[in-house]
DNA sequence: AGATAAACGAGACGGTACGTCACGTCTTAGG
DNA sequence: CCTAAGACGTGACGTACCGTCTCGTTTATCT
């Protein structure tokens, strides 16, 4: 799940000093409240969509003020970005490097074109991108976690098969992402439509034809 | 240009009629008008983006009504895309066949490129993505002009180079035209960043080879 | 009615000038919607008192936005003393000067006792006095009010009876009209109680007393 | 000092009954903290006026949690008057018959006349009035202490003064003290200003003219 | 010396209202 | 009949406080 980072300062780091552990006193950040923000931010987006996105609407679904939103969440449009992507597995599994490469890109993208299959997914998905889009702070979340559960378990595969020989030297994680994700952009925002089902097969050839060697 | 065709009822369709010269009497639409509006909306998109963007500021530094504006375009997000789509010259060239295949993929998305290069076309651009993203009508139109401008013309390049044998036999022109453009959005909306300058090369060469026979 | 003019500036004043008629085009300020919000202000002070006094539940009351009504009043306050104000009888018959001069002075206090005399009017009154004194501007409506209504007329009574000797050379137009109301604010603000029925005479009374000569 | 009262049910009663002696244990409350309070409170009314009287600010300003407030005191308006009325001398000198009734009676409005000499006294005073004026709690605090520090020692004097016939038979203590109290009250709340420094005389002149015999 | 309990600072919480902004519609007067 | 100007009802914005509540710490008194 990513946030507005609000940890207290890793207390594991100094709780061996001897003494200073200057620790926050106060009620504690509501566990409920945080949820059903979450889940009434992911229904509004697929209500309504991200223009039509009303804080307003998501505090009165979820039972919560519109202060405890504000204070957790630096605008709506980190919001809108936060719901839908803590709907996605946390960690996707580290894979052995004897496993397929093509499954293994293909479980990069997988997770995002299952979301995305349904109305509502496409509908959550299209908001929280154009809320990325639209706002700074909540593009720095969603690049954030991009680059987290995307750009690094790639470049790992890639340069492995750079290392076999399998993809041309001069290859780019830059544009390896923009060929992998882009049309899925594509057909999302720019087609305003649905995925179709069959597809991952498609975006790993795309991907691993561009960057062959020779 | 690509507006919301208002054009109404084809005069010369009913003019001959017995008697039916209903013909519209009073000023015809302001052309000054439309222009200040569409250069507003354009300025409006670069300076507030696409969620802030605000049709009373529009009007008023356009020093034209809001009727106005909404007499002739049905939303806002359809005069933010109309103004940036009407900014790229009107017609490619049709480039004869002759033409290396190289130049003539290029040719559709060089002025795209071209446009985004600039921090404010960038932005405009976004803006309008997002617009057509957001709404339905202005989606419409989005669309409208990218498959008059960029389908159609890239179908008979490559339906020409299938005929050579130069593509492979299922290449589809959806896959192609994603793998063109796919890529400018990720860079543009999920990047949230300028597209570098050299980068049409890059594109018309992954299509190339994704669709190249084999 | 006391309200921040907004008069268009006494057309006839320039009227017949050759050309230079520089009018507004545009709708006019609503009556309706004028008359619905002071209204409902009045209901509100009755209902809830000033400190409870909502602008929300004004315009949820009269109908109308908030909008018009910050547009044509500077603050609650000055709604509050608006709507009080413009409850009383427009102008004071001016009196001959052979009316007995405690009636005359009567007559300047009357409009307002009577006023405080139902609960819902105390209430009032109490609200208007309370935002008069919260706010600047209100201070300036009020105050405004209260000279020309009350602190003019008192004037020329009194000057009138100092020529006959019938008032103490030193007289002060301040010290007489606090004698006059002063007493009504401690019954209305310090005591928060109705004012009681009788008691035009005892105000009439303690002023000319303080003010006879000798 | 007026407070809301919190006596620990008068210990003393059943003290000593067989085992009912359920006292309190743990700390006491807190001096400190409630001297800050009422000092921030008055300081909130100097700087803020009634209406933007802000619970959140005193008790940041005082180091005081808001917890603790609303455990002493029932609401802010008994906060704001009770901070204002504590700044009064405790109790007024008992005086001697034989001191001049004058000065009996000036002794009386003194000390409120001073403290509103000041800008920042008159608007704390303003805003002690409003609150009381506004809630009935902090309204029947305002009034118990004006009955015990004014109306209980003038019905005192003004008694004697009948006795000796210096008074005519049908006084009122309640038209005495809106005569003495009355105009001060019309200057500060109506007309929203200060209150002139030689002003003690005229207001007991006005209040011994009103009530002298024949 | 515990154990118990209240007071305290800090501050999160569900709410209500604030005053502003923008929406899309409607009204007026001028050309 | 188009246009500029702009008032209107609607509704969301992001902020400020409200009064209640939950924490963990700090006293004081009672076992």
């Amino acid at each position: 799940m990513v946030e507005n980072e609000v940890l207290p300062d890793d207390p594991e780091v100094d709780a061996d000093a001897e003494e200073g552990d200057r620790r926050r006193v106060g009620p504690k950040r509501s566990e409920a409240s945080t949820n059903a923000v979450l889940v009434a931010a992911y229904t509004e987006l697929t209500e309504h969509g991200w223009r039509s996105f009303s804080v307003d609407r998501v505090a009165k679904n979820a039972k919560a003020s519109k202060q405890t939103i504000y204070r957790w969440w630096k605008s709506a449009a980190c919001l809108a970005v936060d719901a839908v992507l803590g709907t996605l597995s946390e960690k996707p599994v580290a894979q052995a490097s004897t496993v397929d490469v093509r499954d293994r890109i293909a479980a990069l993208i997988e997770p995002l074109l299952v979301a995305v299959r349904t109305g509502d997914g496409a509908h959550a998905w299209r908001g929280a991108l154009l809320a990325a889009a639209d706002d700074g702070e909540a593009g720095e979340i969603f690049r954030a976690w991009f680059g987290e559960h995307v750009k690094i378990p790639l470049r790992h595969i890639l340069a492995e098969q750079a290392l076999k020989g399998a993809v041309r030297r001069d290859w780019d994680i830059d544009l390896a992402t923009e060929l992998l994700f882009g049309p899925i952009w594509h057909r999302l925002i720019a087609m305003r439509g649905p995925v179709p089902e069959v597809y991952t097969r498609r975006l790993v050839d795309s991907l691993l034809k561009a960057i062959a060697p020779g």
